[in-house]
DNA sequence: TGAGGAATAT
DNA sequence: TATATTCCTC
């Protein structure tokens, strides 16, 4: 049913937080260090918006970012734990959805999330937690015992497909109608990262546009077919409160409009 | 060489 | 516990 997925689309979309909430994930994952370190200049955004100082004027200022400070080297640092929100992990499912869970891996499955500032290894990570659970409900629905640990809180805010739960030969192995996930990318959603608690960062996305239904109600894979090749280059760090115009963002998968803006960070050449 | 996945670390 | 990182395999 198509309404049904344009109807949760409608609420999801209410649970998104307000733009000025938000600030690109991106950047903040760009250290001081880091930039330093490769001579990054965080682009700062001329439609930034004056509610987020610029981190990189100087010191960053990020008491939010477990950074390995100081002056170690840049490869030592780490990212700041990304934390899967159940906004996160539900684009997370609809992408596995998308693609059947069988050709579901970390790279197609991030691409297709076109998070920015998601990396595959946040996605394998939590891939291999979601198997894990699937696993389970697997032995679950068998056995037929409830109850689940306190653990699969997040992954029981989204639905798990039907099929995921028995892989056996569903359909699954083709692409599933089974979420606006095409919808999502023409939308440009930005992963952002609010300020959360202690190295954490809370992604959210920040939408950009309105959402419709896939089109023809069918997926086909504008996306997938169309990954850039080089690595891209998306205005991140782009406020979603920006007045940068929608179709900046939009146009990239499928308009004419058309140049790719699929990318994670920031190229400074931009 | 890069990616996937399991194991292990934090 | 949740997520990151490492290690092994392909």
């Amino acid at each position: 049913m198509r309404e049904d997925e344009s109807n949760w689309f409608s609420k999801w979309e209410d649970e998104l937080p307000l733009p000025e909430d938000l600030m690109p994930l991106s950047q903040t994952l760009i250290t001081p260090d880091l930039a330093i370190a490769f001579n990054i200049q965080t682009p700062i955004n001329p439609h930034t918006p004056s509610s987020h100082p610029q981190p990189n004027s100087g010191e960053f200022d990020s008491p939010e970012l477990t950074t390995t400070g100081g002056d170690e080297p840049a490869r030592t640092l780490k990212r700041p734990r990304l934390v899967w929100t159940p906004q996160l992990h539900k684009r997370f499912v609809d992408a596995v959805a998308h693609l059947g869970i069988k050709n579901a891996v970390p790279k197609t499955i991030m691409q297709l999330m076109s998070v920015d500032g998601l990396t595959r290894e946040n996605v394998a990570s939590h891939l291999q937690k979601y198997r894990l659970y699937l696993k389970r409900m697997q032995g679950l629905s068998s056995s037929g015992s409830g109850g689940d640990p306190a653990t699969d809180h997040l992954f029981a805010s989204s639905p798990v497909p039907a099929h995921f739960l028995h892989q056996g030969r569903p359909n699954s192995d083709q692409f599933l109608p089974y979420v606006p996930v095409a919808a999502l990318q023409q939308q440009q959603q930005q992963m952002v990262a609010v300020g959360g608690h202690h190295g954490q960062l809370q992604p959210r996305y920040a939408q950009m546009g309105q959402f419709g239904s896939p089109r023809n109600g069918q997926f086909d894979h504008p996306f997938l077919n169309r990954q850039n090749p080089q690595g891209v280059v998306q205005r991140v760090g782009t406020p979603v409160t920006s007045s940068v115009p929608v179709s900046n963002y939009v146009d990239d998968v499928e308009s004419a409009n058309g140049r790719k803006v699929l990318t994670l960070f920031p190229t400074g050449d931009d």
